[in-house]
DNA sequence: GGTACCTGGAA
DNA sequence: ATTCCAGGTAC
C-alpha cells in the first residue's frame, strides 16, 4: 500500500467515528487501525507502508512513539541474569528491567554509556548489559523509517470497551544520515529496557529507540497533514 | 521453548 | 522526568 491508497482508506475510516477496539490494551490502536486498513499483522522490521511507517498515537497521551526495537547481537550479559541482577518487583512481584535509560545512573545503578561507535548500559559494578554499535542502529533506523505516518486516534471507554475515533494522519519525512547517533547523544531518542523474568527466559519486548511526540521535527525536517 | 521482532501504554 | 508497563507472531 502507497501513500495515496492509504489516505483514500484512512479518509474512509475517519468517517466511521468511534469504532471498537479489537483487542484490549495498549496495543489496540495500532492493531485496529492496521485491521481497518487491511494490513495483516506480522512481526517483519520493515515499513507498513511503501516507503512509510505507520504509527497510531492516542490524542493525548504523551508518550513516547517507538520508532524500532533492535536486540539482535546485542545483549552481552544474559538478558535473564541482568533481569535478576538489576531488575525491580512490580505490584505483583514480577523482576523486571523496565527503564527509559539516561546517561545519568538511574535508581537501578544502571546508565548509558557513549563510546566512538556503539552506546551501551552500563551498571555501576562495572558490568556491561548490551551494547548496540550506531551503524548498526542507524541500518535498522533507514530500513524501518523511512518515512513516518502518525496516526491521532481520540479514545474513550464504553464499560470495559475502548473505542477510537481516527481522525487525522500527518506524514514526516526527510531525516538525514547519522541521525542515531547524534539524537542518542543528546537525548531525543531514548532507549527504553523492556523485559521481565519469566521463569525460565526473559520475556523481552524488545529494546524501544523512541522519541517523544514533540520531538519528531528534530528527526523529520517535514511533515505534512495528509488527512 | 526461547529470541527478536511487531503493536503500544500508565501514574 | 522517572519509574514502570501492556498484547501479539514468526521462526
Amino acid at each position: 500500500m502507497d501513500i495515496n491508497e492509504f489516505i483514500t482508506r484512512f479518509n474512509k475510516i475517519k468517517k466511521l467515528g468511534f469504532i471498537k477496539s479489537l483487542r484490549k490494551g495498549p496495543t489496540g490502536v495500532g492493531k485496529t487501525l492496521e485491521t481497518y486498513l487491511g494490513i495483516k499483522e506480522n512481526n517483519i522490521n520493515l515499513p507498513d507502508l511503501e516507503g512509510a511507517e505507520l504509527k497510531a498515537h492516542r490524542y493525548n497521551s504523551d508518550n513516547m512513539i517507538t520508532l524500532f526495537t533492535f536486540n539482535r547481537g546485542a545483549w552481552i550479559m544474559d538478558p535473564l541474569e541482568a533481569v535478576k541482577r538489576y531488575g525491580t518487583k512490580d505490584i505483583n512481584g514480577r523482576l523486571g528491567l523496565y527503564f527509559t535509560m539516561s546517561f545519568t545512573q538511574n535508581s537501578a545503578g544502571l546508565y548509558l554509556y557513549l563510546e566512538n561507535d556503539a552506546v551501551s548500559v552500563r551498571h555501576i559494578d562495572g558490568n556491561v548489559l548490551v551494547r548496540w554499535k550506531f551503524s548498526d542502529l542507524q541500518e535498522q533506523f533507514n530500513n524501518k523509517i523511512p518515512a513516518l505516518v502518525l496516526v491521532y486516534a481520540r479514545s474513550e471507554f464504553r464499560g470495559d470497551d475502548e473505542y477510537f475515533e481516527f481522525y487525522k494522519a500527518l506524514l514526516l519525512k526527510g531525516t538525514t544520515k547519522d541521525i542515531l547517533k547524534e539524537s542518542i547523544k543528546n537525548g531525543v531518542i531514548l532507549i527504553d529496557l523492556r523485559l521481565h523474568d519469566k521463569g525460565t527466559m526473559a520475556r523481552n519486548h524488545g529494546t524501544g529507540f523512541r522519541v517523544h511526540e514533540k520531538d519528531l521535527p528534530l528527526i523529520f525536517s517535514m511533515s505534512e497533514v495528509i488527512a
